[in-house]
RNA sequence: GGGCCGGUAGCUCAGUAGGUAGAGCAUGUGCCUUUUAAGCACAGGGUCGCGGGUUCGAGUCCCGCCCGGCUCACCA
């Protein structure tokens, strides 16, 4: 018989056992007195003589270690990432709890009362008078110092990941303090939370492949959006002035450390403002994101010190000359030449060019915080034209740790130009662009009944978490990120096999 | 999709030169009433990712495939 085969063997004897002594092997409710960080944040500095008279308490927890010595033992529990010791003495909880406590194994969930006091090493330890029995352990958990590592079980099994890796519950909790903290900010400022459509007859609002799926009562596809932008705008147009939705956006496209197929974004709109409105409100934004969720406004990333207490600031064409590294470092006349931005990319328009080189000599070395601004037309379809400056729109992107982190502009809400723009991109579509944006006439037509002048933007939450947590990968800061799906699960065949017996 | 790296006990990992597969933790039995990587004694546990091939003999060499990681490309 094979070790797993055994193992679960023997655990649904123990279950049997423990019911015998009068135990429920999947207990109910459980009233306890204290979480276990309550615990320790309340009597963890506390002398043996500042326990007395009995502090008495209930707790709740996974059963991390164990180590028995006859007629006493004691063990973990562990609760919220955080661990109390208990002991367990024979004289003290009595026949029947005793049987119980040579019962349990690494991983059951069990409650404990009795008063708080020290041992003889000066661990602050819960000395048992009652033990009950909530939740019992089928598998055996992962080796207790290494904890689990294997990158794939990590990421398939996230809830062992999350019992044997108390740091990875951190990352999420700061995820989770990062979107409350951009709530808080957004509320704060007169902005509305709302929720438009994730199925969407026609996906539009950024540049990407869509999933496709399928509504049988209309027998129509429908794609999920790629992006929430163009009904955002709408409802600009409908007199929500100030409104923003955090939520997930889906592109059918590769994965990596930085992709993930679903993600989410962070989507505002702001009407009577523009770029430069948004660059400083930006600033605010992730000066307070930091502070909140990590405590202060400097973060290490890779090595690197990011403050995030102010935004640097360059215009596309300055970056390019700035960043620059290595020969051919242009001027700035170069880089506001068409005929010399062509020269030095393979791309076809000036604007493309332009971009193209920032790509290839700036992005990655956008640290610090950064805002570039000024991008050619070409490649911002949704964006308002500069005024004088007709190749170049208002918007500006946001990155740090080499990381596109967030996209703002001055919203087009011009009808007239916005179908030229479509029309522009039903020609790349034509040529062969699966990118390219569909015409949303209906877009068009609320523009025409006059959308205020608008700044909008989009933050990428997973990436700005990835930094403010140190995570390499997008994939540590998702609780699920896709995988491949793995093939049968054996302990679901030996469970069968094991059942009734 | 390309390149590189990895997959050995439930977990973390060794495996020398091709010669019948190891450790620690975990598990089982016994002892142990303040231990904490508890301790001591004994024991059980492996389709070496999958499938082919070479060989007297393959965890080890070769080919194909599966899964994962990093990276490049792609993703403005």
């Amino acid at each position: 018989m094979s070790l797993e085969d055994e193992l679960l063997k023997q655990r649904l004897e123990r279950i049997a056992e423990i019911e015998a002594l009068g135990y429920r092997a999947y207990g109910s409710r459980y009233d306890f007195t204290h979480t276990i960080p309550e615990i320790l944040a309340g009597y963890g500095t506390k002398g043996a003589e500042e326990l007395l008279p009995e502090v008495r308490v209930r707790v709740a927890g996974r059963l991390m270690t164990l180590r028995h010595m006859g007629k006493a033992g004691f063990a973990h529990l562990q609760q919220s990432g955080e661990r109390l010791q208990i002991y367990v003495k024979r004289d003290a909880v009595g026949e029947r709890d005793f049987k119980l406590f040579k019962l349990l194994d690494i991983g059951d969930i069990v409650g404990v009362e009795g008063y708080l006091f020290r041992t003889r090493t000066g661990e602050l330890s819960i000395h048992a008078e009652r033990l009950e029995f909530l939740s019992k352990t089928l598998l055996s958990m992962p080796e207790k110092w290494h904890g689990l590592e294997d990158v794939e079980t990590r990421y398939r099994q996230r809830y062992l990941d999350l019992i044997a890796n108390p740091e990875v519950r951190g990352v999420f909790l700061t995820r989770a303090r990062i979107i409350a903290s951009l709530r808080r900010q957004l509320e704060a400022h007169g902005f509305v939370e709302v929720e438009t459509p994730m199925m969407q007859p026609l996906y539009g609002g950024a540049a990407a492949r869509p999933f496709i799926t399928h509504h049988n009562t209309l027998d129509i596809d429908l794609y999920l959006r790629i992006a929430p932008e163009l009904y955002l705008k709408r409802l600009i147009v409908g007199g929500l002035e100030r409104v923003y939705e955090i939520n997930r956006n889906f592109r059918n496209e590769g994965l990596s450390t930085h992709h993930n197929p679903e993600f989410t974004m962070l989507e505002f709109y702001q009407a009577y403002t523009d770029y430069r409105g948004l660059i400083d409100f930006s600033a605010e934004l992730l000066a307070q994101v930091a502070r909140e969720a990590t405590g202060g406004t400097t973060v290490e990333y890779e090595g690197c010190q990011l403050d995030f207490s102010h935004l640097e600031r360059y215009s596309m064409r300055e970056a390019v000359v700035h960043f620059w590294e290595g020969e051919g470092r242009p001027t700035p006349e170069e880089v506001a030449d068409p005929a010399w931005l062509r020269r030095h990319s393979s791309k076809p328009t000036a604007g493309e060019a332009l971009t193209d080189l920032f790509e290839r000599q700036v992005e990655a070395r956008l640290i610090q915080p950064t805002v570039i601004y000024d991008y050619p037309v070409e490649t911002s379809p949704l964006s308002k034209n500069k005024p004088g400056d007709p190749a170049f729109v208002e918007r500006f992107e946001i990155y740090a740790a080499g990381m596109e982190i967030g996209n703002a502009y001055t919203e087009l809400n011009d009808p007239q130009e916005q179908r030229r723009r479509f029309e522009m991109q039903l020609g790349m579509r034509e040529r062969g662009d699966l990118e390219a944006h569909q015409m949303d006439q209906d877009y068009v037509r609320a523009l025409a009944y006059g959308m205020p002048p608008t700044g909008g933007e989009g933050i990428g939450i997973d990436r700005l978490t990835m930094i403010l947590t140190g995570s390499r990968s997008i994939r540590d800061v998702i609780l699920f990120p896709l995988l491949r799906p793995e093939g049968a699960i054996d302990l679901v065949t030996q469970l069968q096999s094991l059942d009734g017996k």
